[in-house]
DNA sequence: GCATGATACTGATGGAGATCAGCCCTGTGC
DNA sequence: GCACAGGGCTGATCTCCATCAGTATCATGC
C-alpha cells in the first residue's frame, strides 16, 4: 500500500522522467528509487543547502523551485556553474568525494528529497541499472558545464547571455516548464551575471542590447524570445549536447 | 595463463591504480577490466582519436602520450576543454550519449586502449564496482572542468595561466609524472591560449610575467616552478576539488 | 508615512586583453 | 644551401568590458 503510492509518487515525478528517458526502469527499480526519494524537505532562500568543505552525506533531487551551485575565489568575487531546476540531482559530486567542492543555494524556495550516500550507494551496488542511469544524467550534467565553458572562454557577453538563455529553456521544456516562446524566470540580474563572468552593468546593457535587436526580452520574471531563431542563429546554440538517442539500456 | 598476465598489465596501469584509489577492485572485477582493456591502437598527431558528431561506439584509456578534448565554434576559433594525460578515460560521454559531443586529438603521438560500448555497458550491469568506480573518475573530471570554468570565468590571464599549470602539475604527479619542481610539457602557447581563452599574444606575455615575478618558467617543454608557494597564494589554488578521502566501497 | 534594501538602469572613465603586423629562431625536407 | 613552417616573441592600436558613481522604482517592515 504505502509502497505502491510511492511507486506512484516516483514514477511520476521530474526525477523518474527523466531517467526513464535514459534507462528503462523496471517496477523493482522504481521501488528502490521511491525509497530513496522519500524523505522530502523544504529549503528557504538565503539558507545555503550545501556548503563548501562541508563533509555532506547527503544530495538532493530537485522536486519544486530552483537552486544555484557555485563557488566563491579569494576576492569575494563568486562564479555561478550551473542553475538547477526541477527533476535536476544535486550535490551528487559532494556525495562521492564525501566533501562538498562548492556551494549550493536556493534561488526561490525549494523543495527537495534527501538522497542519503549509505541508500545512494547500496542502489548502485544492488541496481547496476540504476547506477548507469545516474552516470548518464552526470554526464549530461557535465556537457552543460562544458558548454558553459565554452561559453566563458569563447564567446563575447551578448552570444554568451543569449546562449545561455536559451540552453536554459531547452533545460526547461524537458521537464515541462517552457516553451519555444519563452519561460518564467526567477534569476535577477545579478544571477545572470555571476554565472556568465560578466558585470552586473554588462548584464543590464546587453539585455537591453538583445531587446532592442528584437530577439529576447527578460523582465518580471519572464523571458519572451521575440525571434527564436535570429537568436540561434546570432549565438551559434546547437542544442545537441542536451540531447540523446533514446534510451541506451533495453 | 593469458588471463593472469592480462591482469597482471591491468592491474599495473594508469587506469587500474586509479580506480583502485576510489574503489577495491577484486581480482574478478580486474579481469572483467582486463578484458575490457585488450586491444590497444596507436594514434599519430593531426588526427582526432574523435570527432565531434561522430557516431561513436568507442571510448578510450590513455595509456601513454597525452591528448586534448575541444570544441570548434562558428567563428572558426576554439576552445579545449581539457587535456587528457595517461590514466584518463576519454570519450566516455561520446558512448553514452552514442554521438559525440566534442573532438579528441592527440598532442604527442598517443597508445589507447579502445573500449567497445557493448563492452563497457555490460561491465556495468554484472559489474557494479566498476559502474561506480567509473562514475567517480566522470564526477573528478566534471570536477576540473568545474574548476576551468571558474578559471575563465572570474581569474584574470595571469592568475588563470598560473592556476592551470599547478592543476596540470598536481594531475601529472598522480601519475607519477613530475613533482613540486616541475614537469614535462609538451603544450605549446597555442595550446595554452585555446585551452584559457586568451589570444596566443597574452600567453606569452603572461608567461613572461610569471618568469619575471619569479614564480615558473616555461621553456623547451619543461615547466619549472621557480616559487610554488608564491604561485599557489598568487593564483588561489587549492587542490581539494581533485583529491577524495579514499575508496568509498570497501 | 517613511526609512530600508533589492533590483533595474545609466553615463563617464579606465584598463585588460584582442588584434594587427611584424621579427627571430629552429627544425625539416628537398 | 635554401625554402618553408611552426613556435616563440614584441610593439602599436583599438575595443570590449569592468569599475565607479550615481538615479529610479518597488516591495518590505516598522
Amino acid at each position: 500500500m504505502a509502497a505502491e503510492s510511492a511507486v506512484f509518487t516516483i514514477a511520476d515525478s521530474a526525477f523518474a522522467r527523466k531517467l526513464s528517458a535514459y534507462v528503462k526502469l523496471s517496477p523493482a527499480d522504481l521501488l528502490v528509487l521511491s525509497d530513496i526519494y522519500r524523505r522530502k524537505r523544504d529549503f528557504a532562500v538565503g539558507h545555503d543547502m550545501i556548503h563548501e568543505g562541508e563533509r555532506s552525506h547527503h544530495a538532493y533531487i530537485l522536486a519544486s523551485g530552483w537552486a544555484c551551485s557555485y563557488k566563491i575565489l579569494n576576492g569575494g568575487t563568486r562564479q555561478i556553474v550551473d542553475f538547477q531546476v526541477p527533476g535536476d540531482f544535486l550535490g551528487l559530486r559532494s556525495v562521492l568525494f564525501r566533501t562538498a567542492d562548492h556551494n549550493v543555494e536556493p534561488i526561490t524556495p525549494v523543495q527537495a528529497s534527501e538522497v542519503r550516500q549509505q541508500d545512494l550507494l547500496a542502489a548502485f551496488s544492488h541496481t547496476p541499472r540504476i547506477s548507469t542511469a545516474v552516470l548518464w544524467t552526470a554526464s549530461r550534467d557535465e556537457a552543460m558545464v562544458v558548454e558553459h565553458l565554452v561559453n566563458l572562454g569563447r564567446r563575447n557577453a551578448a552570444e554568451r547571455t543569449g546562449h545561455f538563455l536559451l540552453e536554459l529553456a531547452a533545460r526547461l521544456r524537458l521537464v515541462g516548464m517552457g516553451d519555444k516562446k519563452g519561460f518564467a524566470c526567477p534569476l535577477s540580474q545579478y544571477h545572470l551575471s555571476d554565472a556568465l563572468g560578466l558585470s552586473a552593468v554588462r548584464v543590464n546593457r546587453v539585455l537591453r542590447l538583445l531587446r532592442e535587436e528584437g530577439m529576447l526580452t527578460f523582465h518580471k520574471g519572464q523571458v519572451v524570445f521575440k525571434n527564436y531563431d535570429a537568436l540561434v542563429a546570432f549565438t551559434g546554440f546547437d542544442r545537441t549536447y542536451l540531447d540523446h538517442d533514446g534510451p541506451l539500456l533495453p
